[in-house]
DNA sequence: ATTTACCATTGACATATATCAATGCTTTTT
DNA sequence: AAAAAGCATTGATATATGTCAATGGTAAAT
């Protein structure tokens, strides 16, 4: 049930079987099929979400009803909005399931207790930060200097087995695009 | 020399006076003049600079001789290149000072040292990523999302103090819009 | 004090991307 | 099995932004 969390989290932060057990009893599993909210805009986020089995995305709705996607997980990821969750305040984001998922939960109470008793679980945290920071500076320089077509390609070879799975127009959604554009930038890729 | 370095610190995680002194073995001053170099583009980082006074920018330059602005740092601000400070890869970004300043340096080596002798820096260092990462996510919601005069006035009332003291075309270039159209997007405001 | 570098603005034009609309295909739902 | 929903593609057109070039002002260097 808690394999691949363990197995990530040993590859960040090394622990014996018994503090694995020590901490399985914070964690909570939870099932969730496609289409079928993990958190909706509005509700204070008090998880972080690990994704064991299946693809999720966060994602906001603006004004005039079009989907931003912010982030995609897939098996080894976390997803929530770490915002809300660290604040309390309502979540900006929606977070939904794009196929039948199955994850682990850390609760917001959970999380503060094994800040307080677990050194290991600090480090962890401050390591799974580090990389979502270095992600998301990369990304965000993609954004601001790169145009659709290469912005395309970066994604494709850092994230294949989106691709994969996950239908274009999301794809397009997440890297700031419209659908029809990025159809267009592949069929001119394909040409060449 | 390292009042605002340790009145931020405080407010992230209080230190008592002996502790104060203890970390201040492992900080190292330095002073830059305007347009000098903190970090040239290859070299390793080996260091994160908290900005005691002054202004700093980091930046890469693209094949067309372009400067891309991936950050400015004024007084209380932290500023370096993260990837290569973690892994000691050569750094891919340029960091250089727009007005003379005072830095505190935290070597790689004494950060390692730090990590393992002060629980109280690592989650200083957690908080430090934590907000550094929302502030991010922030920033490519916005690139990604709202056009650039909604950019530009989303930056002006989160960073008044940096509209006041850098060039406007420092500031396009953060943005990802030409000197040019930042101009037109302010005139255009400024005639409604 | 003079010269030089730096900077913001404006105009004309080119180009990339979005928008609107229609089509056919595939998958899901009933 | 039929209907509906979701999806990718393509065309025509509009719009926003970039590019190139010139100008005048201001601050910095000599």
């Amino acid at each position: 049930m808690y394999d691949l969390f363990f197995q990530k989290f040993n590859e960040k932060v090394p622990l014996t079987k018994d503090e694995e057990g020590f901490f399985k009893t914070y964690l909570t599993p939870k099932k969730l099929r496609k289409k079928q909210y993990l958190l909706q805009e509005g509700d204070p986020c008090n998880f972080t979400a690990f994704v064991e089995k299946g693809a999720l995305r966060s994602y906001t709705i603006d004004e005039k009803g079009v989907e931003r996607i912010s982030q995609f997980a897939l098996e080894g990821w976390t997803i929530g909005d770490l915002y809300s969750f660290l604040t309390g305040e309502p979540a900006t984001y929606q977070i939904d399931a794009l196929e039948d998922s199955e994850l682990v939960l850390i609760s917001k109470q959970a999380h503060e207790e094994l800040l307080k008793k677990a050194p290991k679980y600090e480090t962890y945290m401050r390591l799974q930060l580090t990389g979502a920071y270095i992600a998301m500076q990369r990304r965000l320089t993609s954004s601001i200097s790169f145009s659709p077509e290469e912005r395309y390609i970066a994604f494709s070879s850092l994230y294949p087995d989106i691709i994969q799975r996950i239908p274009q127009h999301m794809i397009a959604s997440y890297l700031g695009l419209t659908p029809e554009t990025l159809s267009r930038v592949r069929s001119k890729m394909t040409r060449k």
